[in-house]
DNA sequence: TGTACATCAGTGAACGCGCGTTCACTGATGTAC
DNA sequence: TGTACATCAGTGAACGCGCGTTCACTGATGTAC
């Protein structure tokens, strides 16, 4: 049964949405086809009149987590009142982030298994990377554009470690004081 | 054949250290149990008389890769001259780590799937993470001990995030930029 | 605008394959006398 | 110290299962006249 172009375009967007966020909650490996398109509400075969394979979609999902990263980035300094650096911390380090891998920082959950693909996904990393460190190097007021990149490098550093290393912890209590400890700018 | 109980002890410690070589390169899911027999130099059916399940190896393994981590960042402070932070930063964000992700740090390469373990796995990553904690803290001289511990969480997430970020990039100038940028303490 | 037909986004079963795990078997080790 | 036998760390084939992928088929959509 043919769906009509609009349609088929929102399963494909729909697909991509759903592989973004299983991806960051289970993995790439751990994310199968066959449960990816029946989360999408549809079954396994279409998987291949969208995607030419599971390492395009990879590629292509990870684009797009990134790219809603960064607008989420821009999103919270838009709306940020008083020190933007450290709006940043306090959204990026807060419980909800620590709980919600699935939406949230595509660096802390796949950035570690970006090293075992190739091409496109790590192109897409790159890209995303470039984009997050120009958005916080554009809040620094040193003057010297390479100095400002550099401390952006060492802010986005330390805010994906310590998510990491917050949610690798088991308990709570040492998660939390990881997180309160990366609150406040260098 | 039966083997010594010595020479099964050892056979044991070959995979559990392969194993953990494995796990840090090609991830949990990645490192399958006939592999990692044949890497050991056995074949897969030893491997149940040796461990209960691949669950059970994947908690050993990262607990002993992570003592391992220990130990080693307590071997280079005790060869360090100069500035210990700073010994630290230059051996850990050296391009022989960048490029060796498999005998590297855990929380690297493994801390990000954590969350989607239980049990022995968490715990391990909870017990390395204070024992590190505990290592860097050692080194800071305010005389408040809470106050060495968030710089100590500081430090740490740092590192760990930066060397995640430096191995997604794709281009190797963003890797030296960012591991450049974070080989001054705070 | 209406009809005839080609297109193609879906379905769902099936493919080969590698996964974690089990098992009957082997034969050197360890133990009992 | 030597012999008889139980133990058990290995082997390697086989298990069921879920993986990524393919394919014949369906039927509404899009197109040509």
């Amino acid at each position: 049964m043919r769906m009509s172009r609009q349609d088929a375009a929102k399963n494909r967007e729909r697909v991509l949405r759903t592989a973004g966020e299983m991806f960051r909650r289970d993995g790439y490996d751990g994310t199968g086809i066959a449960a990816l398109m029946k989360a999408s509400g549809m079954t396994n075969g279409a998987f291949y009149k969208q995607f030419d394979s599971k390492e395009a979609l990879i590629a292509e999902a990870t684009a797009q987590a990134l790219a809603e990263n960064a607008e989420a980035w821009s999103k919270v300094l838009a709306g940020a009142e008083g020190d933007p650096l450290t709006a940043i911390a306090q959204w990026y380090l807060s419980d909800l982030h620590l709980e919600h891998r699935g939406r949230g920082c595509t660096y802390a959950t796949l950035a570690a298994e970006a090293p075992r693909h190739e091409g496109a996904v790590r192109k897409a990393f790159d890209d995303g990377l470039r984009r997050t460190v120009e958005i916080i190097a554009g809040l620094e007021h040193s003057g010297d554009a390479q100095r400002d990149e550099t401390a952006a490098l060492r802010y986005l550093s330390r805010l994906v470690g310590a998510l990491i290393l917050a949610r690798a912890a088991e308990d709570p209590d040492l998660s939390r004081r990881i997180l309160d400890a990366n609150r406040d700018p260098d």
